[in-house]
DNA sequence: ATCCTTACCGCAAACGATTGTTGTTGATAA
DNA sequence: TTATCAACAACAATCGTTTGCGGTAAGGAT
């Protein structure tokens, strides 16, 4: 059974395949009685475009690449979920290409997209990286970027955050409505503009706030058994009561710690993260986290892509560069009081 | 900077097209000295194959597409993972399409890889799916297929999964060795090929120890917040000693419900889980488990899938319907004694 | 009777690569 | 000198679809 292609239906009923195939478009130059009967046998023998000549016509194809650190993490699974609802709903389909943080593997995976024809590509760029410049072969072939997440700030790209420095600056007000002075904060990979964006709103936060900044008491940790080993160290040495947790892999890290030192929560210590909410709920207790939710993050940046690409068809500049930060909420558990 | 195609670079030394290719692919027509030439230049010129055209001359390209419920588990992240290394490094690239457990969907995404002309295709069936109908448009199409995890008992279709009985059995025997007598458990969905194959292995191992299977203890749920309302109910209710628990979604409600109780463990109750085992060293304590390695089954599984891709080109038939159990290793924690 | 629209539809090139067939050399054997 | 055979490359068809350019017929206007 191989696939009935536009010139099997043109044999059919004695007409051109080019005949066919502006039927099939709705061109004006075929009549509606010919149009009608040639969707219908197209129908009937279940006739699908092949998506090779398609691809080999157009220059391009209907795939979106998604090229991201880490598959196994807590928040990526959640963006995916949110894309696909897009992506699939306009006929899109969605390639992964993870670079396990490694700059060398990003490159790859850029031309990989390139050989590949990708209609479009979303990056959460690699720990490693920190410029833009394999993205220029994109930019060159005219295709529409968008940087998530973990970007690359400053660059000529459309990128989606949240707004780290507003959300960090809010849990830390936040701790210090409920009475505490002494905050502690957990933070990841330094040279990240994330974790920057994030530190620097909770230190200005504390500015604001006439408190110190207290050194030796923030962390910058690489994965959740880095976050166990610093909270525990932390706890040993300090005694904090409000603690900010950067992401839910330093809070799957850091709860143990907390128990393991023997303080309850909150009323020894506080805790806050900011979270995709999951897992929030599970800890025990569970956490009062700034929900970063994955799915709302997915599902715009797969819109904002296909209206990139759409503008594209239409010769519309592609040059909008936006700087989109989405919104949070904060959801209160009993890590706080 | 639009790509060099095989036909500038003939013009570039005055050849045809088809001497190009064949140099380009070491074909004994071409002289060696034509060959050297001709690959130097394609390098300098950056010439990478067009895989439009690849794919329409073949019929098929190097895509692998990953059908799966939910990408927003613990398990199929890792799962991904193992698959792309093993892709990677042979050239193909993954498409992930998510059924959300439906069937639907499920069917929906068949087409889809059909359309794309996949080179194979991997899939965890959803909740709903209780046939193979379906896949027969693959079969067809002579397109390798590979169930894993969720998988379909009796398929003539090769399937990869963990020794879901025997893991399960061994769980039992070991909270057994542990002192427990009275040992509760909570399942998933319970028309699944895999609730099914691990209940048994539980039922099993009760019998053959000449425990009793205490119906009222036996719980089969749907999701964590269900699992931690049933966990709860139990332990409202009865006193089990022993603890089973089938998948990390499962051990991530239970805990809780657990500590809601007042449960010491391992003390008042020991707990053992089939577990990623991410997730099961951060529990507060931490959960004994059958490691389910989703790394391992990723690997694996695109090892086979390549294997079937290779001998479909050589013409070796695909029939070979194997039926592949993965080995689990047993990690212990504090949850059990 | 001739010219011009309008409505329909076919021809053929193009996208980039592969491959069976054919053709042209030059060298060797008869 | 001529037939033979490598060795080497070009030609052209093919994969499935799109699309610019013609081309034909019917009908109306002149």
């Amino acid at each position: 059974m191989k696939k009935t292609t536009i010139k099997d239906i043109a044999v059919k009923i004695g007409v051109s395949p080019s005949t066919i195939s502006r039927a099939l478009s709705d061109h004006p130059d075929i009549s509606d009685s010919l149009k009608i009967k040639i969707q219908e046998i197209a129908r009937k023998l279940k006739y699908r475009p092949s998506a090779a000549a398609l691809h080999l016509k157009r220059g391009t194809n209907k795939n979106i690449a998604l090229i991201l650190p880490q598959i196994t993490s807590f928040f990526y699974p959640s963006v995916i979920h949110g894309m696909e609802e897009i992506l699939h709903q306009q006929g899109y389909t969605l390639i992964i290409l993870p670079t396990n943080d490694l700059y060398e593997r990003e490159i790859e995976n850029i031309d990989i997209a390139l050989d590949q024809n990708v209609a479009g590509v979303i990056i959460a760029v690699s720990k490693e990286t920190n410029n833009t410049d394999h993205f220029v072969v994109l930019q060159e072939a005219a295709i529409p970027i968008i940087l998530i997440d973990k970007i690359i700030e400053n660059a000529n790209i459309t990128t989606i955050t949240i707004d780290d420095f507003k959300v960090s600056y809010q849990m830390v007000q936040h701790l210090y409505k409920t009475g505490c002075r002494n905050i502690a904060g957990i933070f990841g990979k330094a040279r990240q503009s994330i974790t920057h964006q994030r530190y620097n709103g909770y230190a200005q936060a504390l500015r604001d706030l006439n408190l110190n900044i207290l050194e030796d008491q923030v962390f910058f940790v690489n994965s959740s058994s880095d976050a166990y080993q610093k909270c525990d160290l932390l706890l040993s040495n300090y005694s904090p009561d409000g603690l900010y947790l950067m992401t839910d892999e330093i809070m799957l890290g850091a709860m143990p710690a907390i128990n393991k030192n023997g303080l309850k929560v909150p009323d020894d210590i506080s805790v806050i993260a900011i979270s995709d909410g999951y897992l929030a709920q599970y800890m025990l207790p569970r956490v009062s986290h700034m929900k970063h939710d994955g799915y709302e993050l997915g599902n715009l940046s797969a819109q904002k892509i296909i209206q990139y690409i759409n503008n594209k068809q239409h010769n519309i500049p592609i040059n909008s560069t936006e700087k989109i930060m989405m919104n949070t909420n904060i959801v209160l558990f009993e890590s706080t009081r």
